[in-house]
DNA sequence: ATGTCC
């Protein structure tokens, strides 16, 4: 594939055969010519009503139709919606909760409170009943309702947690009714759940500062404990991009040539405008909801392990909502195109939001220093908080990385895991970790991942985010 | 990611 650079780090695909537009990657060094995640980036360039680029951030690598740590925006009026432009684990995403305690205070009490975590949030790939099965009714409150739902039923650090979410913690088009009956079977059960693979339950500290203005904004202290949580929508979420890929896998010659000629079957579409693409949007968005309410009920599960394991009130332990990003989702999203604001539907699949300064969809108390931008790690090493900036604005629809991407198969890793025991090797470096599955944490360790030191710094220098803070982790729960 | 094959 013919790649040109045309900044440090950054390399463009030229629109080439059926590409609309040309792809750009972000990474710090030349892309791999034969890695096939490259020929996702030109796929996607195919992609009806794609506007400017097919966008790849740093940690992109191979998925489902779309590359994770791929962008995409279409004019919703003549463009199409993917649910491989969003991925199966619908609105996957991360939070951070800071706390009043600081980590010499946690230290002493760490194997007891990941414990506490360990019995109240279930992990594992089946997980279920963190609290009582819900009625239809309430279902649909969540689907609806998002995060508010579950800071309404005191799941919380604090009442206005879903203030500090990304979008309020709640898509507003979300159709609880285009939600399938199995769907909802699977979802019944499963809120406050954490599930398996990359999820995690994290405290951790906060270990640098690199931009105190923003810090302090962001309400990040040096050596202070901040929870953080990395979740998504669940069993539900995969049901609703499974029923819709077979849905409109077979369809693509009903919407017209550029859907038929699209170059790859995995990238089944709609238009957005169509009964197909209006009924996906209202059920991801609705599961997106699930998830932001999935991670709102663990916040205060968490919560309520840590006051007790600790003795603390919920006052002392001074727990709240710092941000909370979807990182698998798809929006409609007002941006500048061609100087002049316009409706867009934004894909983002395993990359983050990430508008800047003075954007008034950035909460108030973040709005002079851009939108919280958070990009966990690996369970080992550390992970980011960033900000967003004007640049991510005009370059990548207001768009950034979302983590540190694999550096070795699941299978690669638990061959170099064989024969150690991985969570003693990180209790020896004060980590505690306990997880469900055997195999997890030989999937997860830290050399089965790419830096994530070396994939913010490419954001940092492109400018599409600033470096605020880095987080070590002292204590995981994994599935 | 996922009741990792209804």
């Amino acid at each position: 594939m013919k790649l040109r650079r045309i900044d440090e780090d950054l390399w463009e695909l030229p629109a080439e055969g059926g590409m609309k537009v040309p792809g750009r990657i972000y990474a710090a060094g030349p892309p791999a010519p034969d890695d096939p995640s490259l020929q996702q980036v030109a796929n996607v360039a195919h992609l009806p009503g794609i506007l400017r680029f097919s966008l790849a951030m740093p940690d992109y690598h191979w998925g489902y139709g779309f590359p994770i740590g791929g962008v995409a925006a279409v004019d919703p009026e003549i463009g199409a919606i993917s649910p491989g432009g969003v991925g199966y684990d619908i609105n996957c995403g991360v939070r951070v909760v800071t706390t009043a305690l600081h980590e010499e205070e946690l230290r002493p009490r760490l194997r007891q409170v990941v414990a506490q975590l360990f019995r109240d949030v279930p992990t594992g790939v089946g997980a279920s009943r963190a609290i009582p099965a819900l009625a239809d009714d309430e279902l649909d409150g969540v689907l609806a309702g998002g995060a508010r739902w579950a800071a309404a039923r005191g799941f919380a650090a604090a009442p206005d947690d879903p203030s500090r979410c990304e979008e309020g913690g709640r898509l507003p088009q979300a159709d609880p009714a285009a939600v399938s009956d199995r769907a909802r079977a699977r979802g019944r059960d499963q809120l406050g759940t954490l599930g398996s693979g990359n999820h995690f339950l994290e405290l951790d500290r906060v270990a640098e500062i690199y931009a105190p203005d923003a810090a302090a904004a962001f309400g990040l202290l040096p050596g202070a404990v901040a929870i953080q949580i990395h979740s998504g929508s669940r069993g539900l979420g995969y049901q609703v991009c499974d029923e819709s890929l077979a849905a409109l896998t077979p369809r693509m010659r009903d919407f017209g040539p550029d859907y038929a000629a699209l170059p790859d079957p995995q990238l089944a579409c709609a238009p957005v405008r169509s009964d197909a693409g209006r009924r996906y949007l209202a059920a991801m968005q609705a599961a997106a909801n699930f998830a932001f309410a999935n991670r709102q009920v663990m916040t205060g599960l968490a919560v309520r392990a840590l006051c007790r394991s600790l003795g603390l009130s919920e006052g002392e332990l001074g727990a709240r909502v710092l941000y909370d990003v979807c990182h698998n989702v798809a929006k409609l999203e007002t941006h500048a195109v061609d100087g002049a604001p316009r409706e867009v539907l934004v894909h983002r699949k395993g990359a983050t939001r990430a508008f800047g300064p003075g954007d008034p969809r950035v909460p108030a108390p973040y709005r002079a220093v851009g939108q919280p931008v958070l990009i966990p790690g690996d369970m080992g090493r550390y992970s980011y908080v960033l900000a967003g900036t004007d640049r991510a604005m005009r370059d990548t629809f207001g768009s950034s990385c979302h983590g540190a991407g694999r550096l070795l198969s699941r299978g690669q890793a638990l061959k170099l895991a064989r024969g150690r025991s991985i969570d003693r090797e990180l209790a020896a470096r004060g980590i505690e970790v306990l997880s469900r599955g055997r195999k997890t944490l030989g999937e997860e360790m830290s050399e089965a991942y790419k830096d994530v030191a070396q994939v913010v710094a490419v954001m940092h220098r492109a400018g599409l985010s600033r470096l605020v803070a880095r987080l070590e982790p002292l204590g995981v729960i994994k599935g």
